[in-house]
DNA sequence: TGCCAGGCCGGGT
DNA sequence: ACCCGGCATGGC
């Protein structure tokens, strides 16, 4: 198999060195649990600053009432909507949001996941992060989760895991922190797809805000 | 009990 | 170009 880095070699090999211990220690994550490409979009949404657990009640609610698709959301009363997304937290807000990505999705491409995935070339992420409501995390979970497209996605948890081994400073952009990944790693959306996924598994588990350092945590021989 | 969770917007400096 | 308050529920 290919090398999965490119760019400057030292980096690129310390960030697949970390792929691999993750990989190792907990294996493949399954990410996104989302039944549909749309119900993935909502998903990525709905849980922004927001921990997945509720998410989930929430995405119930809207399957309970056969309402995961766009055609039904798109048409959904908002207060209905807000109603059926509480668990999820800020859920008026939220609710404008999916909108507003609904709004997008039938005014472009008349209501077709499809039809925005297939369009290629590099406007896609323009577009989503134009829609009031979808930022740079979010529009790359669309991409990577949704559409299969090589964007590297960048949490809280990439944030403090990588920082606190020295790959990116502390108060570093979102497209900085991004660039680390693109700029090293081979586009690669399986790849991309199970690295995010386990920073946020170890980064829960090992990686607590509070905590300065990690402990019995699977990167903690590549602290220096 | 307080802090955190798979952010983002809008207004102010 | 940053900085900050607001948004809100549920778990530990």
């Amino acid at each position: 198999m290919t090398s999965r880095t490119r760019g400057g070699r030292e980096t690129g090999e310390r960030l697949t060195a970390f792929y691999d211990a993750l990989f190792e220690s907990f294996g493949p994550q399954g990410w996104w649990p989302g039944r549909t490409r749309f119900e993935v979009i909502v998903g990525a949404i709905l849980t922004q600053n927001t921990s997945w657990s509720n998410v989930e009640r929430a995405i119930g609610n809207l399957r309970a009432g056969r309402l995961l698709n766009p055609e039904k959301l798109h048409a959904l009363d908002l207060k209905e909507l807000s109603g059926l997304i509480r668990p999820a937290g800020y859920f008026n807000v939220k609710a404008g949001r999916l909108k507003n990505f609904l709004d997008f999705l039938f005014s472009k491409y008349g209501g077709s996941i499809s039809r925005l995935f297939n369009k290629k070339g590099e406007g896609t992420r323009g577009e989503l992060l134009a829609v009031v409501g979808i930022g740079p995390e979010t529009a790359d979970s669309i991409l990577l989760y949704a559409g299969g497209r090589p964007e590297f996605v960048v949490d809280a948890y990439t944030r403090r895991v990588f920082s606190r081994h020295g790959l990116v400073g502390p108060v570093a952009s979102y497209d900085e922190v991004k660039s680390l990944f693109m700029e090293n790693l081979e586009p690669d959306s399986k790849v991309f797809n199970e690295y995010h996924a386990l920073i946020v598994r170890v980064g829960k588990h090992y990686c607590k805000p509070r905590e300065p350092m990690c402990s019995r945590c699977p990167l903690e021989e590549f602290l220096s």
